[in-house]
DNA sequence: TTGACCTTGTTTCATGTGAAACTAAGTTTC
DNA sequence: GAAACTTAGTTTCACATGAAACAAGGTCAA
């Protein structure tokens, strides 16, 4: 199924610039990143979404305001790598819900403390515990030494690509 | 700056279903991959988005098309891990830029056959080098056996969540 | 050969996204 | 103390996404 007339990349002669890269979408890490966190994005969302009714935005607010309340937006942003737009539009969300409430803090009249009502931190408890359980079944097959080199290597890559990204 | 007043989880008590499960986003799988993966993504693309004007879901129908040629949608939709719909959309974008060409296939008049044109060719070899050129930078840390260990682990993930999606 | 069904690919529609413009509040400078 | 600047958060706009409806071709059975 593989092959089908592709390029065999010839053997001798290699005209101009007709280097013809070798490029599997397969064994290129930005793809198979792309395919593995959308896939794992979409099945986890899908449980929380149709129970709580709540979107990937709006979780990861959730998830930070859970740990530690009465953060600013621009707080929230930076914990979640969200933007302010969509942390801004998760907020609302969640303030319509009643998950969320926000009062002005008294010193600067610009920032907005925000917090889980009670009904957030219920609904924040019930999807940390789908998630942790969810995160327990896609590692079931990786023993403790194999996480802790998984994580290492997505930390350095996060490190890396931020310094690509800094540099130009 | 952490713990602003967090939820220490008490010690001894713990009231009804108020377990506070202890999820740091830092520390979530699927939150690491979503973070990395964005920031991979949005800075590749952003190079061959300027040069050539294609987007990512262009570049990874030129990808595959690149490799094999006379490709129908639905099998470019397969090895791009693309919906119909996307890779509808990205043909008609290449199509329009003059990058593909299409033809009816004589056997089943419902299939197009796509291949890329001379000038596609041409950017399809640069981009390739480009996306290597970025893959390489990103691996740069990565001995041999380390980039075997992460694409196996990548690997293993990408079955689990597959298996997990079919099941339930 | 005609009618029921399936398959391929496109279009519609409702929603999510982020860059840039914007509003409101705070700070600085002279 | 008021103009100039900065900062927090919202809104606008233009575009990307995918589920579902759709059109057009193909298949199958009676």
């Amino acid at each position: 199924m593989k092959q089908g007339q592709g390029k065999p990349a010839a053997d001798g002669e290699c005209r101009e610039s007709e280097t013809a890269p070798d490029l599997e979408l397969e064994r290129f890490l930005p793809y198979r990143l792309s395919v593995l966190t959308n896939r794992v994005s979409r099945l986890m969302a899908r449980e929380y979404e149709s129970r709580y009714g709540i979107g990937v935005s709006e979780w990861r607010a959730m998830a930070v305001l859970g740990r530690e309340a009465a953060l600013s937006a621009g707080e929230v942003a930076e914990r979640t790598s969200m933007d302010k737009v969509r942390v801004s539009r998760a907020v609302a969300a969640l303030l319509h819900k009643g998950f969320v409430e926000r009062r002005r803090d008294p010193v600067d009249q610009r920032v907005a403390r925000l917090s889980l009502t009670a009904r957030g931190e219920e609904v924040y408890r019930r999807v940390a515990a789908l998630a942790l359980a969810f995160e327990a079944r896609l590692l079931a097959g990786f023993h403790a030494e194999e996480r802790r080199r998984l994580f290492g290597f997505l930390e350095r890559l996060d490190r890396r690509v931020l310094e690509l990204g800094a540099e130009p």
